[in-house]
DNA sequence: CCCACTGTTTTAGG
DNA sequence: GCCTAAAACAGTGG
């Protein structure tokens, strides 16, 4: 559940549920996913509080005091609260014991979700944070940011994509974003007119989406059982051969450098 | 069974 | 610098 708006709920989430918590002991049963040695990961976790949890771009972040640790979920991670003690399931790579008797669970059935300890002063300057673009929905976030961007010959969807640009948006949210803004997904950058309109789209849709507590296709529920309800407003992603809602139009799948792409051949123009 | 596809990111090669 | 394909991995659907 990796874009801006599901790590958004999930950060919310943990803050509710596990902020303030110690923790006992880290179980590590696939390493690949730890940047280092698991045994460095558990000796520096150990005894840490957590102060709270944030989110830059798709990224997760846990403060703990003068560490912090940056948490990717790309595909399919999530977290679930659970006991101490509680069996790790097949698909569970990580658990966080806490002293209180509770447990969080990393749970991730691809495994390409990655942890990577930092000190607190220089999480933002290495990676992998220092390289993302502004935060959509802060104040850093202009159209003249985005402007600087609108050069060359890429599609403007794999601009959007490029988390230089701006942190967070990924494959739903990038079609949704072009169909708000009325954009064929294959634009060249260059040719995007109206940056104004374009920044204006992503900062609505994925308000939109946070609000709504991110989208849940293709998978169950959300981390800790809550369920986002952006997936109802989808417009285009997932709705090949269905209306447009505007137009009525078909809409059209293609693929966009690689990824899977929805559109509406009438409202989306080059 | 085989192939394509999946909410990500990084890397290699042309 | 840009594009594609592939890689990390596992499950699902046609």
């Amino acid at each position: 559940m990796p874009e801006l708006p599901e790590v958004d709920s999930v950060k919310t989430s943990l803050n509710e549920l596990i902020s303030g918590k110690t923790i006992e002991s880290v179980t590590v049963r696939y390493a690949p996913m730890i940047e280092g040695t698991p045994a460095a990961f558990q000796n520096a976790l150990r005894g840490k509080t957590i102060e709270s949890f944030s989110r830059r771009g798709k990224y997760l972040l846990w403060h703990l005091g003068n560490k912090t640790l940056v948490s990717h979920l790309r595909m399919e991670g999530k977290y679930y609260l659970k006991d101490a003690g509680a069996p790790m399931d097949a698909h569970e790579h990580v658990a966080f014991v806490f002293e209180d008797g509770k447990a969080l669970h990393y749970h991730d059935v691809r495994k390409f979700g990655t942890f990577a300890l930092r000190d607190h002063a220089e999480v933002y300057t290495t990676p992998p944070l220092d390289k993302l673009g502004p935060e959509p929905l802060s104040d850093a976030f202009t159209p003249e940011t985005l402007r600087t961007w609108l050069k060359g010959e890429r599609a403007i969807k794999t601009v959007l994509l490029d988390q230089r640009t701006v942190a967070g948006i990924g494959n739903i949210y990038a079609d949704e974003i072009l169909f708000c803004a009325g954009i064929h997904p294959k634009t060249k950058a260059r040719r995007i007119q109206d940056a104004d309109k374009l920044a204006r789209c992503i900062k609505d849709i994925l308000q939109k989406a946070v609000h709504d507590g991110g989208a849940s296709i293709r998978s169950y529920k959300n981390t800790l059982g809550v369920s986002g309800r952006f997936q109802l407003h989808l417009s285009v992603h997932t709705k090949e051969g269905e209306p447009c809602c505007f137009c009525r139009s078909a809409i059209v799948k293609t693929k966009v450098g690689g990824r899977g792409t929805y559109y509406c051949p009438r409202c989306q123009k080059h």
